[in-house]
DNA sequence: TATAGTGTATTAGGTAAGTAATACACTAAT
DNA sequence: ATTAGTGTATTACTTACCTAATACACTATA
């Protein structure tokens, strides 16, 4: 599994992580019942303390995208489709709420802020398409 | 100037402050070259540190939003407009592209993040303007 | 020039978060 | 039962951040 991690961006190794499984979990870069790559091989891998990489899968646990089976390994839980948009979909919420309140607080238009952010979606979108 | 602190919010004393005095001053709360509450006055009517009141008018210094006359007083910068603009683009910005990348990593499209946005905004827009 | 009123540099204490070290707990397979 | 391989609870170290206390620096004005 691919997975790149920046010592140097400020965001937490473990947040890091699990933003990235998280991704290739929700757009099927992984599938159900997968076995995940194992802790210590990944914390080697990524030359971090094992610790770091069980609190990344801790996490992503508790948002119900893998399963934690002691002394076996992490799987990617079955998750249903409706309850794979109800994460995607919570996950959207609060950070959309998050630049509305922003935007609303700067005075800035509802026109204003759809404009932007068709603006770096636009420009995000392709370079993700460029990297598949 | 009316400003409301939430002690228990996690949210930095300083930072709530910043945010209400910048919203004041986008919105045309506060006036050009206004003299600002002294940061004892301030301090003591919150009830916190003048440390962290001064902190907080640092910050909005650094914005380009207010001016420190030392020994005087603070006072809203005299900002021409399109320098206002320029820091509302720059901070609509920052705050949109964190979310264009969540939802892209979350793979959601651009008219489900639109929507999700319009709907945010209708939400906090109409409070708003109620508090009005 | 004295003074009252302004902001602030410096220092220190408290708290929370991230990471790591160690020892432990569980499972499957021999 | 033993062992090799898995994840983890506990503990502690480090760092960054927030807040506060104190003493200092600047300005206008009497």
């Amino acid at each position: 599994m691919l997975l790149q991690i920046d010592h140097h961006s400020g965001v937490p190794i473990y947040r890091q992580i699990m933003r990235q499984i998280r991704q290739q979990i929700m757009t099927d870069g992984l599938r159900h019942e997968e076995k995940l790559e194992t802790v210590r091989d990944l914390a080697a891998r990524l030359k971090v303390n094992p610790m770091t990489i069980s609190k990344a899968y801790s996490f992503l646990e508790a948002e119900g995208l893998v399963e934690r089976k002691r002394g076996v390994g992490l799987f990617v839980a079955k998750v249903p489709k409706d309850r794979l948009d109800q994460i995607r979909a919570e996950l959207l919420s609060s950070i959309i709420d998050k630049a509305a309140i922003t935007a609303i607080q700067l005075g800035v238009s509802e026109t204003e802020a759809i404009e932007s952010l068709k603006k770096h979606y636009k420009e995000y979108d392709t370079k993700n398409r460029r990297q598949k």
